[in-house]
DNA sequence: CATGAATGAGCTTTCATTCAT
DNA sequence: GATGAATGAAAGCTCATTCAT
C-alpha cells in the first residue's frame, strides 16, 4: 500500500467514524482501529487531530464539488442538472457526514480553516452561479435575478428536502422525487 | 433571582459561550464565569453537561418555533409571512449558535433526544403546512402541490441564503432583502 | 424536641445511613434528609462529617459496652453469660454497622480519635478479664490462664460466628445456637 | 517489565498507600506516584479506582488463601497446624491491610462483588472444616462438633488476638505466643 | 516506518462546608 | 436556631500526543 493509499485509507476510516459515533465519538484510538493501524501511526500522515478533521472537511469537500460538477455536466436543460444534483446531493447526504454543510463555520476553526472553507463555498457558488449564468443566456430563466440568492435557493432547498426525507422518513435517497423539488425550485409555488 | 430565572441565567449563559467560542471552548468553569456562579451551581440546575446541552437544544428551538409563529401570524399575505421568517430567522441565525439547524441530529445524541428533536422538527413543518394549506385555500399558490416539499423549500432556502449573506459578507440580518428571497422562492426562477 | 433529643436523632439517623449505604454513600444531605432537618443543621451539633463519625464510633461502642455489661451481669455461670453475649453481639451486628469492630482503626482517624478507640477497647476487655477472674476464684476455669487471650478468644469466636450465620445464611440473631458456641468456647474442641 | 508484572506493581502500591493511608488518603494520584507510573496508566490496568479497590480485595484473599493452606499443610498435629496459621494471620494483618476481614461485606460493593467475596469465604470455611474432619478421623478432636462453629472458632479467636497484640501492644508477629493460643482454642478455658 | 504503552494537562463531577435569609 | 442554595477545592477520569522499541 502506498503512502497516498494508506493516508486515504486513514482519512476515510475518520469519515465511517464521525459519520458513526458523532463528535464526541470521534477518538484517535477508534479511527486508528477501524484504519486498521496503530494510533503512532496516524501522527505519520496528519500532524494532529485538528490537521486531521481539517482534511477531513477539504476532502469531503473536494469530492462535493466533483460531485457537483459532474451533476451540472450531466444534465440537459437546468431542470435536469438540478435534478442530477439533488440525486448526488441525497447520495452524499446519507453517505457522508455532512461535514460540507451549513453550520461547521461556528466550530471554532482556526481562522485559516475558515478561510479555506469559505473559499470552497465561494467555488461552489460560482459554479452554480455560472450554471445559472448559462441558464439566462438559453433563455431557461428569468435575467436580472440574484444569482448568489438563486443558487441559495438550490443548495438549501435539495438539501433540507433531502435530510428532511432521508432522516425523517428514512427513505434511500433514490427514492425521494428528485425531479419534482427540482421543478418546485425552478418554478416557484405560487399560481 | 428565582429558581427558574437562574436556571435560565445559566441557560443562556450557556448559550453565548457555545456561540463565542464554539464546540471546543464550552467549559463547564467557563459557562459558570460567564453565568457568574461557581461551578457547583450549575450542577443544581442541571444533571449533566450533557443534560444542559440538551436543555439548550429544547430552548433553543422552542424560541425558534415561537418566532415562526410569530413571523407567519404577523404578515398578511405568503409573501410577507416568508418575508417575516427570514427576517426573524437571520437574527436567530446571527444571535443564537444555530443549534436548531440541520445536521445536529447526527450527534451522537440519545436516543430518547433525537426523538425530540424529531418532533420539534415535525411541529415545525406542521407549522409551515397548515400555512400553505390555507394559502392554497385562499388561491395564493398552486393546489396539489407537495406540501413537505414546500415546506423544506421555505426552510432551507431562507437558511442557506441568511447563511451565505451572514457569514460570507458579514451582513447585518437587517439590511438582507427579505422580500427577495421570498419572492423567488413564490415564483420560482423560472421564466 | 430538646436539644439533646435532635442531637440522638441526628446520630442515629447517621447510624442508619451508614447502615444501609455503607461508606461510599454516607453523605451529610442524606444523613439531613434521614433525620428530617436541613443540612446546615448538622453542623450545629456536630463540628464536622468527621466529629459526626467520631460521635457514632462513641456512641455505637458505648452501646456496646452497656450491653456487655447486662449480659455478663444477667447470667449465672459463665457459660450462661457468654450465651448472653452472644445473643446480644448477634442483634448488635445485624442492627447497628458494625463500627465497634476490628479494623476500623485502620482507617485514618485522627490520632487523639485513635486513642479513643484504644481506651474504649481496655474498657471492654477489663470488662471481660475481671468477669474470667471472678470465674476463676469461682473455681469454674482453669487458674493462671492469659486472661487476654482468653477474651480475645471469647469476643473473636462469637463475632465470627454471629458474622457467619447473619451474612452467610441469612439467620436472625435469635436462631443462633448461643449456647453451643459459648460451651465451645469453655470446653474447646479437643477431645 | 511485563504487563501482568506493571500491573501487580500497581496494585500492590494501592495495596502499601491503603495500608499507610486508609481509605481516605487512597487517591488514584497517589497511587500513581506510589507505582512510579503515571496517573492515566492505571486506568491501562484498571478500569476505574472502584475496580482496583475490587482486584485488591481479591488479591488479597487470594494470598491468605494460599498462606491458610500453606499453615495447614505445614502442621503434623491440629495444634501445630492452627499455631501455623497464628503466625501467617499475624504477619498478613500487620503487613496488609487487612481488607480480608469482616465487615468489608458491608462496604456498598456491587452485588457481584459481594458474591465473590462470600464464595472467598466459604472456600476458607471449607478449607479449615476439611482439617477438622482429618482431625476428628485422627482421633484429635471431638466427634458430632459443629465444623462451621469450630472454624469460627478457630478463625475469630486469632483474628482477634493477634489484632489486639499487634495494635494494643505494638508487638511484631513473631512475638506472639502462637502455641498458646492455639491450646487455649483447642482444650477452652473450662477446667 | 510502525507501534501502542505511557503520560499528564485539562476536563467533569462531587460534596463538605458556609452563610444570607 | 434552622435552612438549603451556593461554593470551589479536590478527586476521578479521558484522550491527544509522545517516544522507546
Amino acid at each position: 500500500m502506498s503512502k497516498e493509499e494508506k493516508r486515504l485509507e486513514i482519512l476515510t476510516a475518520a469519515m465511517r467514524i464521525m459519520h458513526q459515533e458523532g463528535f464526541e465519538g470521534f477518538k484517535m484510538e477508534d479511527i486508528a482501529k477501524e484504519a486498521g493501524v496503530g494510533k503512532g501511526t496516524i501522527y505519520e500522515y496528519f500532524e494532529s487531530k485538528n490537521d486531521l478533521f481539517l482534511e477531513m472537511l477539504r476532502f469531503s469537500t473536494e469530492q462535493f464539488i466533483t460531485g457537483l460538477e459532474n451533476s451540472l455536466a450531466t444534465g440537459t436543460d437546468l431542470e435536469s442538472k438540478i435534478s442530477n444534483l439533488s440525486l448526488f446531493g441525497s447520495k452524499f447526504l446519507s453517505s457522508h457526514l455532512n461535514l460540507v454543510n451549513s453550520n461547521i463555520s461556528h466550530l471554532s476553526l482556526p481562522e485559516d480553516s475558515k478561510d479555506q472553507i469559505k473559499r470552497y463555498w465561494e467555488h461552489i457558488y460560482k459554479t452554480i452561479e455560472s450554471e445559472l449564468a448559462k441558464a439566462i443566456e438559453g433563455g431557461e430563466i428569468k435575467p436580472h435575478i440574484d444569482l448568489k440568492m438563486a443558487a441559495s435557493v438550490i443548495i438549501g432547498s435539495l438539501n433540507q428536502y433531502a435530510f428532511k426525507k432521508l432522516y425523517g422518513t428514512g427513505l434511500p435517497p433514490e427514492q425521494i422525487d428528485h425531479q419534482a423539488i427540482a421543478r418546485m425550485i425552478l418554478q416557484g409555488m405560487q399560481k
